[in-house]
DNA sequence: TATGAATGAGAATTCATTCAT
DNA sequence: GATGAATGAATTCTCATTCAT
């Protein structure tokens, strides 16, 4: 006797299901949550949640194909903004810090999803791994096309881009799980400014740095 | 019916099968790596592991442990370093070099270890990350003492203490990870010269960057 | 690779595999047996053994509290018809016996019930033994009422209570047992009588006793 | 590297094992206890126990028939008073008194072997069970003759002496495990006092009950 | 479509027993 | 004789997945 629960449009129920697994994942973890958990919170039955999606392992992979889908896109979005300034001669510090509180807020509001990635993807499987890494290769050659666009235009000093580019994508992943989900930091643009003035000091050629006059009136004395 | 094989002194048969322990756990994941995996590579009886370790969750909570521990000791020593350089007037731009060095090397020479500890940690298992964030909460605290004396020393820029100590953690636990241990780089003093010199840039204060040379005739005094 | 076999109302499988796990730890008992006797006779995968009990301990407890319970009832019904019938001026002899009778009737038709309570539940478990102890003890007390009563009526006389009791608990359980469950007796009522008229000729009064003409003609007012 | 921990004659280490294995399986029962929990306590090593046992089993079975062989030895020296008693014209009664004491008294001495043959031995294993049955069927003849002795007497009224054995049996099993096993009861003579006027008073035939003077001067009145 | 009872492969853990030292 | 490290068969329990209704 098939008790509908609640007739829901397929693609609306699909997304209700996705964001529940989220939630579950990033509470008790990849393995401990079943798919119990997930369907008693979705409130279908055990067999509804497998018309839509193959396995448990699929709703996670898909989970992390949204992440990064999302992340990538956001990340494109910055390259232009980032691209237009500097074609336009400008600094791009500003441009640098709104990108910045672009990926913070997202990841802000994203604080399952966050955690579901950057915690549960690594040790669970070693499916789940392999392709987070494959996508977070895709992320890091993006950035660091940001920065070698900013060297070839003399914003940035010389240095090894390959560590540069971890430093700046490890710190920031760290930052954002520790003071922006766990921490769910309210005032995003201090965090941003903050780590924004450590990356500018720490890539801006140094005779651009005497001249800069770091976010308004600050920096030297 | 027990068909007994080789005998070892309990203290050596533990430590290898810690060792091995680390090594399966680094291949192929906390959950997918089983006790019969490690006994069969450590060639013993299944009994046997269970004579040195209460559970599976009891080898890997050791080899947390473990980590810490040295890891911990290895910051108290970088520390002694660092507060002597400064009490000597130093500008401990080369000890903060060989602080990284070492930190570098220790995780260079425990590739299994340190892939245990930041991959497999933090999403196989509620305990586990507990625990690590406890443990890593004291790492960073000690680091954080590092950065305090600096700033009151004037050898660092004002700044959000807890944001600046989280971006040198995060971003030094991604370059070990990605350029040490996946990377297997051989030449970690280049590396972590790649570091000290992101992080000083970022750090110190821009007069006392405007005399100092760098790396080149380093350290005026 | 679940291959579905018999669908049943939840309630009628948890009934039946109540009831075979009886027959299974009466037969084998309860550390002899394994939840694979138990599926196995039942037809159903392991699995689902496990949707209807959390253990093995659970299963066994759970016959424990059926017994008791429908024992603790018959003994009830038992107190009442004791109880009316001496508020009725009645030597109660008669009802004495129909309890009795209520009591090996219960058991003879649970013998594998019967069983597992008194060979299985004392020794094969410290959590076992303690529960049965508990339920015993609450047994004890609604059979020493009934004495108290009769007592109190001059119906029965004088004595330790506490002994006796466990005289009349102990016995029965042993008849039960030896001449009840094991040696399958037919004839109920004989072995009814044997006992009452044993337990009547140990505690009515002398003088009582030399009135009645015990099941000649008895009960004579 | 053996360590000799204490040079035993062969004779007495068996032996002190054996009351200590009766202990560990009266606290723990047979199954809870292990071999290890025996050898900690006796201060042995795990391969000595084997020197004097065959395995676990053997060591509990042989507590069985240490228990019976002891009992029997008492049901025989009960007897051989009983039948002296009613050789010499004597009503016997104080000899069942006597003889009731020294059960209780035996039992009371020897409470962990006791528990372990009552409790343990019966639902922990098939063999165990079979045994204690066996040798509980001869103690049962062994008790019934004493009863058709004092039939044949006259002593006793008539009856299914089968019933009446069991009812004897049990209740004085129940009795011993109750109030002398568990209830570690001090008084002895006052619980077999009661016991006896119980078993007197339902056995005696009425027209001798009514001459007798039960323990001196009480009964009727 | 939706359901949830049923499944069973797979994993962890225990412990009586052996035998090289 | 004595020891205790080593063993592995046996057992319990989990949970993703299926499919008859």
């Amino acid at each position: 006797m098939p008790r509908v629960r609640r007739r829901l449009a397929p693609e609306q129920r699909r997304e209700e299901v996705l964001e529940i697994a989220a939630e579950v994942f990033a509470e008790k973890g990849y393995r401990a949550a079943n798919v119990s958990d997930i369907v008693e919170r979705a409130g279908i039955g055990r067999g509804t949640f497998y018309l839509y999606f193959e396995s448990k392992q699929d709703v996670f992979l898909e989970l992390i194909e949204r992440y990064f889908a999302e992340f990538e896109a956001l990340l494109e979005s910055n390259q232009k903004r980032l691209a237009a300034a500097i074609a336009d001669q400008q600094l791009a510090l500003a441009t640098w810090r709104d990108n910045m509180i672009a990926i913070l807020s997202y990841h802000s509001e994203h604080p399952e999803l966050t955690s579901v990635i950057y915690r549960d993807a690594l040790g669970s499987d070693e499916h789940f791994s392999a392709r987070v890494d494959e996508l977070t290769a895709v992320a890091r050659r993006q950035l660091r096309k940001d920065f070698e666009l900013m060297q070839k235009n003399g914003l940035l000093r010389p240095g090894n881009l390959d560590v540069i580019t971890n430093i700046i994508l490890g710190s920031s992943i760290y930052v954002i799980m520790e003071n922006v989900v766990k921490g769910s930091a309210t005032d995003l643009e201090a965090i941003a400014d903050e780590m924004i003035e450590y990356h500018i000091r720490a890539l801006m050629p140094l005779e651009l740095l005497r001249e800069v006059d770091l976010w308004g009136n600050s920096s030297s004395k």
